[in-house]
DNA sequence: AACTCAATACAATAAAATTTGATGCAAAAG
DNA sequence: CTTTTGCATCAAATTTTATTGTATTGAGTT
């Protein structure tokens, strides 16, 4: 009854994992300006291609990312949706927390 | 001049580490309500004492949680001000972003 | 001094994540 | 239609890292 988050979807614990590595926060960040493709993320980051591959699969499985083709080029893209999914996460934290102070710890009343 | 987010501080980056593990985040889900000692979440939990020491140092490392003695306990609680934190870093991925569309790939104009 | 709650050290385990190199495949160019 | 380009993916290897259990320690109580 009073439980409002409880279950930390898959998708959820996916997205902050996601976001626990740098080397994807880096690509996020690059994205925030705009679509990029592989190669000009590749090009941006020093990293082989078949690395940010993996690590662009990583964010798009977590859904922070969204790609889309365009000739033979693959524009990624930041997934806002997904974003405002894990911030109003996090801020379910906040909505009924700090009400009830400390509880006594023994057994007795 | 454009940047907002690019440093995903190690702060950042270990918060949201730590809300990749389902245990762990059924410990934050068990803080919401009230401050709890170790002992009423080893018991709500079954886990072994141990086992759960690690894990709430974790989350007290990424300052999700804060400890207060008191007496031989130790209560935990969220730490609402780390979590506002996330909450903000993730915000800021919305606030300039989608406005470019594509930009071309090729190197001409 | 004995007991309780919880952190820590240590080792063992487990496992999981990352990286590389090779290959495949679709789209475009020639 | 053959070649080239951009990217994904597969298989292994690597590397790391995370988790867990078993003591042990230490502070606080009784």
């Amino acid at each position: 009854m009073q439980k409002t988050t409880s279950i930390p979807s898959t998708l959820i614990v996916t997205g902050f994992h996601a976001l626990s590595e740098p080397l994807r926060v880096q690509v996020l960040d690059l994205l925030r300006e705009q679509e990029l493709c592989v190669c000009d993320l590749c090009g941006a980051m020093e990293v082989t291609q078949s690395k940010l591959s993996f690590h662009l699969k990583v964010l798009k499985e977590a859904q922070l990312v969204k790609a889309r083709q365009e000739g033979r080029w693959i524009y990624y893209s930041l997934n806002l949706a997904q974003f405002v999914l894990l911030e109003q996460y996090l801020a379910e934290f906040r909505r009924f927390s700090p009400i009830l102070p400390a509880r006594a710890c023994r057994d007795d009343g």
